[in-house]
DNA sequence: CGGTGTGAAAACCTTCACAGCG
DNA sequence: CGCTGTGAAGGTTTTCACACCG
């Protein structure tokens, strides 16, 4: 996910894996509302469930932070949480602009758990003039003309585009020149950036897309066996099938399955 | 990510990989662009460079689908997209009940890819009963004591949560209970549900912290040698330690290293 | 005894590199 | 010749299972 660099041959030791580290947030957030219920001590078994986890992934995950159990008795509620912290560098405060502020925009501007884990909202930056000083969520919004004043004066290195797809790339460009160097993009394009920049994407679509592809398949599994009629196998018949039509559409490569191409 | 069934011993062939699941959405996009081009066919490795993966990785990705190329010439554009379109099962239209629409659910709601890739708000609804009836991107708030209704008359089997924590673990069992069997979760909780059920969450503040472990990263990446001091090796003295307070800050706990543990 | 920490095995995913087809 | 399709190699992640310690 990912994009920039990531790699690096491990200078010597510290190398904790990335699916590790994708998964200490959850951590966190658990441990978290145990620290606030007040919950001294924590089993990996009870930690592993409230994060959704199996116990060993766990186990192996904090052993690349070091050993911060007790055996026989679990850990340190309050302790894990400030190791995690300090390991994602959630001690320091990172302060974060979002550019785009349209419907999803004003709902990230608004959303608390943003500032709650270190994370500050420096700015909102919109193109629209009309948007201009507006507040939301209780922060003026500035132009995009002012961006990249902006990201210099405050330092900061995160940016969030939340802007229409056609525009990502150029916001993008612009805050990566300003000096932003990690970057999460909700809008639906893949961002190109210089090695050293990173890039998270968030898209609903691709995340209702892998759902469907599951729901599909639930609905297959009730009529299993070997019935290799509608959705099968790769060569034979070349019944209907009817392709797509709007979104995409044209006449329609209907033969369905290989052997020639449509066109 | 995804949660309940994912398994299943694979019955006899048919077992397209998690990961290659997870990018068809990526190379359907970019085809539909280059469908909007009226491009007509198109190489692995120009096709790769638009969805931002490397090629051969594509190309195993579409092996698993079957053969859908032409050795020195590429794949045909509209083929592939009808292909890849029926594997993710969007030759259907899926409805869809987004749940809680508070900023954010009324930006989901009034997200264009929604609609555009198979899927169909079927309805929104709130436990707000000043939201009832009012119009959201056009379609009209119902209250949530209908939910089990709408679910059932429309044959929904995709809801998206986008309400407080708080409440969504209840409202993912109604959810379940009414038949939904594939949740896209926006809450930043960890739901359980049965066997069968997918989920799949997207959490805006897990992305970030993601991102601040590699900017971190980046930061002490200058100071690069051997000057083992700030945040290095888990051992040696026992200085200060204080641990955290809350919300995140306080005092600048930076005895740092463990030794003992704190409480 | 109970639960952590961890080698070793298994599963999964990515990358390489090239045979083979159009 | 060019590019796909794919075995095989390499890497990463997950799971197992148990030694070891409080």
């Amino acid at each position: 996910m990912a994009t920039g660099r990531t790699h690096r041959p491990a200078t010597r030791s510290r190398g904790i894996p990335e699916a590790t580290v994708a998964r200490l947030p959850l951590y966190l957030r658990a441990l978290t509302a145990l620290s606030e219920r007040s919950v001294p001590t924590v089993s990996s078994e009870e930690l592993a469930a409230a994060a959704g986890v199996n116990s060993a992934k766990l186990r192996k995950d904090f052993s690349y932070l070091g050993s911060y159990g007790t055996r026989g008795v679990g850990y340190d509620v309050e302790y894990l949480v400030y190791q995690i912290s300090r390991e994602l560098g959630l001690t320091q405060d990172w302060p974060v602009v979002i550019v785009g502020i349209g419907n999803l925009g004003a709902a990230l501007a608004g959303y608390g758990g943003f500032a709650s884990r270190g994370f500050r909202v420096a700015a909102l930056i919109d193109a629209d003039p009309a948007m201009t000083g507006k507040p939301v969520a209780g922060i003026p919004v500035q132009h995009s003309d002012d961006l990249e004043k902006i990201i210099e004066e405050d330092g900061v290195s995160i940016g969030v585009i939340a802007t229409p797809a056609g525009v990502a790339q150029q916001v993008c460009d612009r805050l990566v020149a300003a000096g932003v160097t990690s970057i999460l993009n909700f809008a639906p394009t893949v961002l190109s950036v210089p090695d050293g920049v990173d890039v998270r994407k968030v898209d609903l679509s691709i995340e209702l897309q892998i759902l469907a592809f599951h729901e599909q398949r639930k609905a297959g599994e009730e009529a299993e066996s070997e019935a290799a009629a509608v959705q099968a196998p790769p060569v034979p018949l070349g019944s209907a099938g009817e392709a797509p039509a709007k979104g995409t559409g044209r006449k329609g490569p209907d033969g369905d399955v290989p052997a020639v191409m449509p066109a």
